[in-house]
RNA sequence: GGCCCGUUCGUCUAGGGGUUAGGACGCAGGAUUUUCAUUCCUGUAACACGGGUUCGAUUCCCGUACGGGCUACCA
């Protein structure tokens, strides 16, 4: 049977960091199996519900390349995948189960449950309870009728059997037990007719054939409901199997990654920016941060997995052919910015220079920089090397696109000195009569320079530095002077001496 | 509180009854580059604790501690 496994988000917000690993690695293990990798969206909670929620998921998939081959806007045979479309599906497997004898109707309001736990600390509905509240187990059969006939609003409950073990063998941390008295007879219809995640998931699992149920470890406790659900509608032989992932940490600090971390550790947790009704709901992401979607795939993948061996870069591809449940840790894994930011600088550092150009060209569109590929392209390979996330090059390589904005000024005082004026002006000419002005023949021509004048080049270099960019960092000086052109550069000379000489004058 | 899961350098991890416990990020130092960065080299630093089992446990078992998750008509 081919593996086909599903990615479940609910459209309550944007979607977590953590969420993204979850479908790269659902994503991967279907990839690596021949199988099919499905969206279903889970919304069936309304008052929960965020508008945008849902496309916003789809565009971070698309962003990040995970593309599912079915689901809400993918086709598929088996939908419709948005749960809340799918509504009389679970009201007939509900009363499928209640007619069986595995569940029940449950007319007890909010407002008695509610008095139920404030009388009892530890009160749970179960098979201990059941028959002090109002149910179709505890009430005569007549009332039961006749409240459904009223029309009386009502919730259908699992019925669990106490004194049974429920045994799971999870494929990443093996046998768990439970013991079915400590569960309770969880809520599987809800009032407005919209089932719970539970029932939605175990009757849409069936349907849409999943194989394998890959998710996050804060879902472990209540598998054993989920099994037990298995076994009442008569679906063990077809049951997937469970893999439960670590839970993504805190940078700093205890608990599990929230989306409150982004404001507070200044880093990106989503993989798009949100943009909420209010600042304080509204967050950064990857993609704004300058991410490249490989090399988030990359980092994401490694936290919580590796294959073994020392390899740390990997292609889709080759998480695809290395990819393997037994690998994944079974320990929480602290979200590391710098080891995702160490990531992103090798992706930039090994991209191909045109594909980079194209990518910081709306960036230095966003500047107002009228840039073509050409040029953009030349930046792209002038500071690819000192760059980590993309804003980098407009920011860092600034004086590349418009002039200079701030000088050095305390590196000029020690360089420069009215007695070099005459040396400098000389050089000037030469530049701007340079034969050919390339990189590599202007530093030959320039070093000659230098020494026929009897100059060091660390008494020259650094002013040519200075003048051409106003920072000591940067690229090579003669790779920055050509790209800035011939024009350009003989007017940053003069520019800048004429700079050097009042910043001497201020000083004095 | 109850139930469940976990614990190897600061972080991500490899490993596994006998190893100098390996790699990567970070940090520190050095080389190259008359800038910055890249690259290269070197260094730093770990098996939570206590009992077993065993000739021998970091590795297996049991406890403890610590951490985490769940405990809704949320997912």
């Amino acid at each position: 049977m081919s593996v086909r496994v599903r990615f479940a988000p609910s459209p309550t917000g944007a979607l977590h960091i953590g969420g993204v690993r979850t479908a790269l690695y659902n994503y991967l293990f279907a990839r690596q199996h021949g199988g099919t990798f499905i969206l279903r969206i889970e919304d069936t909670d309304q008052n929960r519900y965020v508008p945008g929620a849902e496309a916003y998921i789809v565009e971070a998939l698309k962003w990040v390349g995970l593309l599912p081959d079915e689901g809400v806007g993918f086709g598929g045979e088996l939908g419709p995948y948005r749960q809340s479309e799918r509504k009389p599906v679970y009201h007939q497997y509900a009363h499928e189960l209640v007619a069986k004898g595995k569940a029940y109707f449950a007319f007890d309001t909010p407002e008695a449950l509610e008095a139920a736990r404030q009388a009892e600390e530890n009160f749970t509905y179960n098979a201990h309870t059941r028959h002090l509240l109002s149910n179709s187990l505890s009430l005569p059969a007549e009332t039961v009728q006749q409240r459904l006939a009223a029309g009386d609003p009502y919730v259908i409950r699992l019925r669990v059997e106490p004194g049974q073990d429920v045994h799971i063998q999870d494929l990443i941390r093996g046998a768990v037990v439970f013991q079915s008295s400590e569960l309770d007879d969880k809520v599987l219809l809800k009032t407005d007719g919209m089932p719970t995640y539970h029932l939605a998931n175990i009757v849409d699992d069936h349907l849409m054939g999943i194989t394998h149920v890959i998710r996050g470890e804060e879902w472990l406790p209540s598998t054993a409901h989920h099994v037990l659900l298995y076994q009442a509608f008569g679906w063990t032989d077809t049951m997937p199997q469970f893999a439960h992932l670590p839970l993504i940490l805190k940078p700093v600090g205890n608990g599990k990654l929230s989306k409150r971390d982004g404001a507070k550790f200044g880093i990106p947790v989503f993989p798009l920016a949100w943009a909420g009704e209010t600042a304080e709901d509204s967050f950064p992401g990857f993609r704004e941060a300058g991410f490249l979607p490989a090399a988030t795939l990359n980092f994401l993948a490694l936290l919580g997995w590796h294959p073994g061996g020392d390899q740390e870069i990997f292609s889709l591809d080759e998480l695809i052919q290395a990819f393997s449940l037994e690998h994944i840790s079974k320990g929480g894994a602290r979200f590391d910015y710098e080891k995702a930011k160490w990531f992103n600088q090798r992706y930039i550092q090994t991209m191909d220079p045109a594909a980079l150009a194209a990518a910081i060209q709306p960036l230095a569109a966003a500047k107002g920089y009228q840039a073509d590929t050409a040029f953009l392209s030349q930046v792209v390979q002038l500071m690819k090397e000192r760059v980590t996330v993309l804003p980098d090059f407009v920011e860092q390589g600034y004086y590349l696109f418009e002039a200079i904005k701030l000088y050095d000024d305390e590196m000029i005082a020690k360089k420069w000195s009215a007695g070099l004026q005459p040396a400098f002006e000389a050089l000037i000419g030469a530049v701007e009569n340079a034969p050919v002005f390339e990189a590599a023949p202007l530093e030959e021509q320039v070093k000659q320079f230098i020494q026929d004048q009897g100059l060091k080049p660390g008494e020259v270099l650094p002013l040519l530095r200075l003048a051409l960019a106003g920072t000591m960092k940067g690229p090579a000086v003669f790779e920055m002077a050509a790209v800035l052109g011939r024009a350009e550069s003989t007017r940053r000379l003069r520019e800048g001496m004429d700079y050097f000489n009042r910043c001497i004058a201020a000083n004095a």
